[in-house]
DNA sequence: CCAACTATGGAACGACATTCCATTCCGGCT
DNA sequence: AGCCGGAATGGAATGTCGTTCCATAGTTGG
């Protein structure tokens, strides 16, 4: 057969440009936007030649992920004391997790190796800068870690349930505590109570309150 | 057309057999194993009989966490002191996460309201019964939830990816403790460190570790 | 006994990830 | 220069899903 249709690109593809080409998605249109026909638009070029560079599209996520996590934790000032240094690289993470909300779905797939050794080390320099217990570093810092991650989960679906929905934060946040406050008083006493408070919260300072709460815990508990 | 091919069912389907048969796919083969398909031929019938009881897949989804997340919570010895409690419901959790790892990715799916509305009044309802104050009771219950969602999602991820290289627990473990000692020594130290630990450690013991982390921090920081 | 409604089951559709493959480009060898 | 083989490309084909459609069957109440 011919085959002598469409021109062929000028300069190659890279795996670099591919990752680019796909973060831009990834902020542009959530995780749903990210979709091979989308990829290979932006990149004027096939599916085919995409992979082979990168073997799927979890390798892709994970690239992505892995190139917004290393840059991110590279400028967080160093040379602080060990908790101060924690809070900045929580809030650091916080901010990135806020601005790419789709990394917390990259983050929770398997296979995230690699972003994830970043985080957990960056992290667990610090607790044991702390002077935690060997025992407990550890555990330490997997506890900030899953918290962190566990953060990152549910900004990654509220921004997804949100973009489908063509919502914007505070209509969200008042749909939630309306569906709220129309539970059964009696089973959701809790929920229900504190449904007022939730479209004036403040998720950043809720997440950092967090934060010190393990890091208090930390630092109270070799006592 | 004529359509009088298979005979009809004798009894109705219902929601609660949906979410069953759901379940018990899950189980058996993970959230990758929830298709429409396989769900149809377990229940002996076409997929838009089912579409007749339930939304989408995503209501689907969310009705089995929620089937199981109610049953558990009600499982779990009231009439503790609340520390002791919040111990408990964190075990219990713990538990259901690992005994239904899908759990994880149920929820944290968007429109997840019912069972994380459970979750959190339980969770809120002792933080509260531990005489926290009100300023502080929200920002406690959501890092507690989000310190177990995150648990939850790394458990979901690793039972995925488990799965589909065929790994049980110890040499999944393994893969990854070797992967971390592989890498550069003088950028992921702590990593590399904490590698050695990782197959021998308990998911448990840590995850409680975590709870007690931030539950000290609670008790502490009022004084 | 006949409308309206509730359900059913399976076919058809559309969106994707992934695979395939004919073709083209390029660097080294003679 | 001329040729060869691997590296890359781009787009078509494949297979799997979620979801929608629709012809049909029970069921119920007037």
């Amino acid at each position: 057969m011919k085959k002598a249709s469409g021109t062929r690109r000028d300069t190659s593809l890279s795996r670099e440009q591919i990752v680019s080409a796909a973060i831009a998605l990834l902020d542009e249109a959530g995780i749903q936007g990210l979709t091979y026909q989308a990829l290979a638009k932006s990149l004027a070029t096939g599916a085919g030649a995409i992979y082979w560079h990168i073997a799927n599209k979890s390798e892709l996520l994970t690239a992505a992920c892995d190139h917004i996590v290393s840059h991110r934790l590279l400028s967080v000032s160093p040379d602080l004391p060990p908790k101060d240094m924690l809070r900045s690289l929580a809030l650091e993470l916080f901010d990135m997790i806020d601005a790419h909300p789709w990394i917390g779905s990259g983050l929770m797939q398997g296979a995230a190796d690699m972003p994830m050794a970043r985080i957990i080390d960056a992290l667990g320099r610090q607790v044991s800068q702390l002077g935690v217990p060997h025992a407990m570093e550890w555990s330490a810092t997997s506890a900030l870690f899953s918290y962190i991650l566990g953060v990152a989960g549910q900004n990654a679906a509220n921004a997804q349930h949100a973009r489908q929905h063509n919502l914007d934060r505070s209509t969200f946040l008042n749909d939630v505590a309306s569906a709220w406050e129309r539970l059964d008083p009696a089973a959701f006493a809790f929920v229900q109570r504190i449904a007022r408070q939730l479209p004036a919260h403040d998720d950043r300072a809720d997440f950092l309150a967090g934060v010190d709460l393990i890091l208090s815990g930390l630092t109270a508990t070799p006592a």
